[in-house]
RNA sequence: GGUCCUGUGGCCGAGUGGCUAGGCAGAGCUCUGCAAAAGCUCGUACACCAGUUCGAAUCUGGUCGGGACCUCCA
């Protein structure tokens, strides 16, 4: 088989995945700060990142899945000093943080199977790892590549980039940051402006705290990652995830603190997802254009001019790569709703196809329509293996569908593609679109009994147009329309059925 | 201002220096009692201007437009 390649953030190119145990892969991604409903931009990249999980999976590697969960030290602003994003919430809701952080935690994990997501195979929480996260600290200071100035300890930026290059993940330089850079104001304790807090001193009515060396406080936010990767993954690993909007100062101050504490950039291949956007503007938070994916289940947002099932998203999402930016509007999940119909239906065709294989000879009729399939077919991994292009997967399925839905509807006679052909076809159309792209089938209604019913009607309907009653026939068919389902005559006489 | 990405047919979106992805919408045809579904056929798109080349939507330079990051956000 090709080789994986991977567009590396770091390197800004194209490389061959070449994990550190042969045969093992590690991955680490960013995961969702509970203070809040995740969005569809946030669904996005754990969509995206489930995706290459999976796809690692089916490569026949062993993979160590962690994401995280931020639900600690998480500020609201950028001056390392006020409440952080739990303890505001809190306030306002009046309970406890971690009710915040427990509610959000549930709700997202919904969220991520309805999307079909696998769970990640650890999600550890920053609150479960103080200690860890201490330790670092107390290293990097041992190094020193850290401060303390009244119970706050602070990364110096300026001190670590003499050595090593601190905007390395973004190819930019120190002095193009510091010129980017806000001034603070004259209070500010820092000794440069772009250092940033490892550990926060809190105040005493502050509701997140814990003992430290440096008196009670609470971690920075970027400290969790490099303490949480470490114990999990190893100080070195294949993979670092996450959002674009990271890469700038989450993950840029994550490789300062492992260089820092360790020497060593913890993860060989960075992986970064483009962000979903509304009219062309990034969804977010603070801008409010955001989409919950619940609304989106719903109908429910004056943007929406229906519901769309999270199958029909995850598709939709999937027929972009996951580095271009993807803009989300009514007519393009429209769009979608169709295409992902389409697709399953021809995969049903397949599914009686391959149970009726022994039809198919051994050897094909027409050499190129069997070559044009395997070509398709043989493209699925192709595709993959070029930095995971879900739309040209996608593509090619949508090329077989004609093949498929022609020999089921009798277009195409059963001898123009081989039997061993036609299993492969069926194989790996299935394992993609259910074990590495992760579609399942919508199915609101579906059982043994739906289906007894529905043949019972079919076969009234039968014997109603042999009588040329087609009043009847047309008042069954009308009626089971308007509880959508969809009766249709196919060209043996045979009839099927779909749900709307 | 700095760093970077991007501009593809009505819409969404892949993509390689030459062999015009794909989906949705639209038109015609076949099949059908009528439909639906399905199948077949049809659109010669690649912001603009130069350059490199036998040949560029794909490479280079410039112009214009859009966006991201530089401040919390996947």
């Amino acid at each position: 088989m090709a080789e994986l390649k991977i567009y590396n953030s770091l390197t800004r190119q194209k490389e061959v995945f070449v994990p550190i145990t042969p045969g093992y892969a590690g991955m680490y991604v960013c995961g969702p700060t509970v203070y809040s409903d995740v969005h569809l931009g946030n669904c996005r990249t754990f969509i995206s990142f489930d995706v290459i999980f999976r796809y690692l999976k089916y490569l026949g590697y062993r993979v160590r899945y962690v994401r995280n969960i931020t639900d600690a030290g998480h500020l609201e602003g950028d001056r390392d000093e006020g409440d952080d994003k739990f303890s505001k919430k809190a306030r306002l809701e009046q309970v406890e943080p971690m009710e915040i952080v427990q509610k959000y935690t549930i709700g997202f994990h919904q969220v991520m199977k309805l999307f079909n997501n696998l769970p990640p195979n650890i999600e550890p929480a920053a609150t479960g790892h103080i200690l860890e996260q201490i330790e670092m600290i107390k290293h990097i200071l041992k190094n020193g590549y850290a401060y303390e100035v009244d119970g706050t300890v602070y990364f110096d930026v300026e001190k670590y980039d003499k050595e090593k290059p601190y905007g390395v993940l973004t190819n930019r330089k120190l002095e193009e940051l510091l010129e980017g850079t806000r001034d603070l104001g004259g209070q500010d304790e820092k000794k440069g402006r772009l250092d940033f807090a490892l550990w926060i001193k809190a105040r005493p009515e502050h509701l997140m705290q814990w003992p430290s060396p440096w008196g009670m406080g609470f971690p920075g936010w970027h400290i969790e990652c490099s303490a949480m990767s470490e114990k999990y993954l190893g100080k070195k690993f294949d993979i670092h995830g996450g959002g674009m909007d990271l890469a700038a100062t989450h993950h840029t101050n994550e490789i300062a603190q492992s260089e820092a504490c360790y020497n060593v950039n913890p993860a060989n291949y960075w992986i970064h997802t483009n962000m979903l956007t509304v009219n062309g503007a990034r969804m977010s938070k603070s801008a409010g254009n955001g989409f919950l994916p619940g609304e989106l289940f719903s109908g429910d947002h004056p943007l929406l001019e229906k519901a769309y099932s999270p199958m029909t998203v995850r598709f939709f999402m999937l027929q972009t790569h996951y580095r271009s930016t993807l803009d989300f509007s009514n007519e393009a999940l429209q769009a979608a709703e169709k295409g992902l119909k389409r697709l399953w239906e021809a995969f049903r065709n397949l599914d009686r196809l391959y149970r009726q294989s022994d039809q198919f000879p051994a050897v094909a009729s027409d050499s190129e329509t069997e070559n044009r399939c395997l070509e398709w077919i043989a493209g699925f991994d192709a595709s993959m293996n070029d930095d995971f292009n879900t739309a040209k997967v996608l593509a090619n399925m949508f090329e077989l569908a004609p093949v498929i839905n022609g020999l089921k509807g009798g277009q195409l006679s059963r001898d123009k593609i081989s039997k061993a052909t036609l299993e492969l076809l069926y194989r790996q159309f299935n394992t993609y679109l259910t074990d590495v792209l992760g579609l399942t089938e919508d199915k609101d209604v579906d059982n043994g009994r739906l289906d007894k019913v529905l043949q019972l009607l079919v076969e009234i309907r039968k014997e109603a147009r042999q009588r040329k009653d087609f009043s009847m026939s047309d008042k069954i068919r009308n009626e089971l329309q308007q509880q959508g389902i969809i009766l249709k005559d196919e060209k043996g006489g045979g009839v099927s059925w779909s749900i709307e």
